[in-house]
DNA sequence: GTGTGTGTTTCTGATTCCGAAACGTCGACC
DNA sequence: GGTCGACGTTTCGGAATCAGAAACACACAC
């Protein structure tokens, strides 16, 4: 590992040499579990172990590095108890990825009507 | 590899073995560029090679097994001329992802001041 | 002390990915 | 006819990432 640190806008990022917003934005939630422990946080602060019961599959190893590149891309961060739990910024991800919900909806009725 | 199948709802889906729609899409857009493959596609239809030169770093490889994931999904079909486009329930996507174009660029202000 | 619950890291083997090369096909163009 | 280029697609070795289990440290309860 040595070296990793989460895309962040005006950085080089996968898949764009520009550091276009978006394009972090993709790389970071495109990374496993993203998506879904941002998910699982809008409901609120939660421990690690907590979320890895919430994600069925989701391996240790793999949880904490997400919750580092998270942390670095000021998302989440860590209150006095050391829990888990959406910054500003992260719960407006969290609202800005409602219409996912929705949607989701729709495509699972689409798929078997 | 063998047996690859994409994230449907109904079907047990990594995370989650209940199928739920949502954690059947974020299992889906959570592969890398599963999200920036759609992103591309909102503008109209693409050819393969014309995805490959829009996303920097994406491997043919990839590409195809994204593909296949996302025409299993039905949210990609193949028109007469073999160009990859987005269905009906895929543009809906496409507006649903909408406002995290919106809270990219907050993102992007919020990192960097 | 012996548990049992956390948070976290480390290791190994499996999956997934990149990158480049190769294949076939089609339509120019000479 | 042949050759050239642009396309769609598959294959393969090495690299990055992942899952799963184990282990560590730290609390607090009994």
């Amino acid at each position: 590992m040595t070296d990793r640190s989460a895309p962040r806008p005006g950085r080089a990022v996968r898949g764009s040499t520009t550091g276009r917003p978006l394009m972090a934005a993709m790389d970071l939630l495109g990374r496993r579990w993203a998506l879904r422990l941002l998910w699982e946080l809008r409901s609120g602060p939660l421990g690690a172990r907590a979320l890895l019961a919430r994600c069925d599959g989701l391996s240790s190893s793999v949880l904490y590095e997400r919750l580092r590149d998270l942390v670095d891309a000021a998302l989440v961060v860590q209150d006095d108890d050391g829990r888990y739990e959406l910054t500003d910024v992260g719960r407006e991800l969290g609202t800005a990825l409602q219409p996912l919900d929705a949607w989701a909806r729709r495509w699972s009725r689409e798929l078997d009507g």
